[in-house]
RNA sequence: CGCGGGAUGGAGCAGCCCGGUAGCUCGUCAGGCUCAUAACCUGAAGGUCACAGGUUCAAAUCCUGUUCCCGCAA
């Protein structure tokens, strides 16, 4: 059970290895230009593979429920699916429900684990395998790995890391099923889900924060800003030298991209226009005509 | 049919409103200059202006249709 591209490369490892009898996905939903109803990554993927897939609006019918049921599965791997588990779900199968959730709990539970890491500036995150209950993300672990997060990663680079040590993870859990160990009651964070409205940059809040922001958004939702009144997207940077008014354009060269906030600055080295592609500075600077100050 | 932007040598763009010689910043190639450098100078190659129709003496430019890409929104 999952939905987004994170879950994707585990639903290949498991069905490489085990006999995966059903797959569930959020169902589609009206995305992209065009409002079309669009299936998840999860669900376009096991349809690829040939594999049944169900995306019920909920899990609380009992229609959903007896259809469950009836799969007779031995265990259910649960990853970041979006809907939450009821009580009856988690029995139904003969082994319980595994989740793959992309931090190391009890550090951010919840719907943005990824994202929240690097925007906290935590150097360190991980997978863990838990055995789920009725609680969010409150289960006992089985197994847990630790994965570094790099100064210039941004949620899409962790994510495609975290993913396959998930898939790693989840096949030795899969075989081994060792003891369950439960979560300490310390260091409990909740990771809320992005607002859109978290994703504008303040360019008084100091560098290490906008730096932070930009990998943690990148690529979506993407963090944003306005140059004159056309919007632009950030998409990586680094922290770099300077000082200046907060928005200020310190310096526009070939292959550089510097703007100062509250304190420090940031080198952006990934931006995009509307209606462009992303690019890497020093396309984006060419034909770019930048104003002196970014809001 | 939700709103909007875009498609121009290898890359990023201007030109379009107001039809009339294909332009800019880079890259590539060749040569030159400098003790030296992300430097500078000279020259060269490279384009069916997304596609298909239409209007016109003449279309990158105006009109119609199509395809692909992207931002918003969800």
């Amino acid at each position: 059970m999952g939905t987004p591209d994170f879950a994707v490369p585990i639903l290949e490892a498991l069905v490489a290895h085990h006999d995966v009898v059903r797959v569930y996905s959020q169902p589609p939903r009206p995305a992209g230009r065009g409002k079309q109803d669009r299936p998840s990554p999860v669900q376009t993927r096991a349809e690829a593979l040939g594999i049944a897939c169900r995306h019920p609006t909920s899990l609380r019918t009992p229609e959903a429920l007896a259809d469950f049921t009836a799969l007779n599965a031995d265990i259910a791997v649960v990853v970041a699916y979006g809907l939450i588990l009821p009580q009856v779900f988690l029995d139904a199968p003969a082994k319980g429900c595994l989740n793959i959730h992309a931090s190391l709990l009890p550090r951010w539970r919840g719907a943005a684990p990824i994202h929240r890491a690097i925007m906290a500036g935590d150097t360190e995150t991980g997978v863990c395998i838990m055995q789920m209950e009725a609680g969010l993300d409150t289960g006992p672990v089985l197994l847990r790995r630790a994965v570094p997060i790099l100064p210039d990663d941004t949620t899409s680079d962790l994510q495609g890391r975290l993913a396959a040590v998930g898939a790693d993870l989840i096949l030795d859990a899969l075989e081994t099923l060792p003891p369950a160990q439960a979560q300490s009651d310390l260091g409990v964070t909740y990771a809320a889900k992005i607002d859109k409205a978290e994703a504008r940059i303040n360019w008084s809040r100091p560098a290490i924060e906008v730096d932070r922001l930009i990998r943690g958004l990148s690529p979506f939702p993407g963090a944003w800003c306005l140059a004159s009144d056309e919007r632009v997207k950030l998409l990586r940077s680094t922290l770099s030298a300077g000082q200046g008014a907060p928005g200020a354009i310190l310096d526009k060269g070939p292959d550089r991209l510097i703007i100062a906030c509250g304190t420090g600055a940031i080198a952006v080295t990934l931006a995009q226009r509307e209606g462009r592609k992303p690019m890497l500075t020093p396309e984006f600077t060419r034909g770019f005509a930048a104003p002196d100050m970014l809001t």
